[in-house]
DNA sequence: CCTCGGATCCTT
DNA sequence: AGGATCCGAGGT
């Protein structure tokens, strides 16, 4: 199959989520994107894609959101319209790329922390900063929608995940808000961020990966 | 204006 | 265990 046909299959089978996927509180969201393929099309019209395996979820009535105090310059993107992306520089050095959800005027949004690729690497994008990396995503895509026709989208999982398994265990990385169980990764994939104590480590013969979620 | 500390990752 | 490297938030 060639790339342009490939782009179109996508749109052909509506293998897209609608924007009413992510109107939804992040806690609901955050897992149901395990296993989904983050898609986005490059300037050559071809495709870079992954499965979406480790995400965390973040809203305003908890401390460790980044709305959990007020509105700022910095994190006004994430009181918006869900389905927009909230990108922000961390540690000086990398971004963090996360999905607004829920509903305007509240806080809240799904961080994207790894994700597996097939044919590379599987670490990486094994890590939010990496992940960012890897798609080419920064501070110049804070606020931008996600949908087909601007060459991001997400694309919805595949039957075959659901025989797999989705551990949900505390976040990664916070001083407060650590304790609250918000962050879910695709056992038994090697993708996921290696950064959590207590994560079961895959197996050789268990590895999953994102071979069995090709197109279409 | 100054200081502090990150939703990280890589190297000792 | 510590460094890279930026910048928002909060205190003076």
């Amino acid at each position: 199959m060639t790339e342009d046909t490939e782009l179109t299959t996508y749109k052909k089978n509506k293998e897209i989520l609608p924007n009413s996927f992510f109107f939804r509180p992040a806690e609901i969201v955050a897992p149901d994107l395990i296993g989904c393929k983050l898609v986005r099309r490059q300037a050559n019209n071809q495709l870079l894609w992954g499965v979406i395996v480790e995400t965390e979820a973040y809203s305003q009535d908890e401390p460790g959101c980044h709305g959990y105090k007020n509105k700022t310059a910095r994190n006004e993107t994430l009181f918006g319209k869900p389905g927009q992306l909230y990108v922000y520089l961390t540690y000086g050095i990398y971004h963090c790329v996360n999905i607004v959800t829920d509903r305007e005027n509240w806080a809240s949004g799904v961080l994207l922390r790894a994700i597996a690729m097939p044919g590379e690497n599987e670490r990486i994008a094994a890590g939010p900063g990496l992940l960012a990396e890897r798609f080419g995503l920064n501070r110049s895509h804070d606020r931008f929608k996600i949908s087909f026709k601007n060459g991001l989208w997400v694309a919805p999982k595949k039957p075959s995940i659901k025989i797999l398994e989705i551990v949900n265990t505390a976040r990664v990385g916070l001083s407060s808000g650590k304790e609250l169980p918000l962050r879910w990764y695709l056992q038994p994939s090697r993708s996921i961020s290696k950064r959590a104590k207590g994560d079961r480590p895959p197996s050789s013969l268990l590895a999953w990966k994102p071979t069995n979620c090709d197109m279409p």
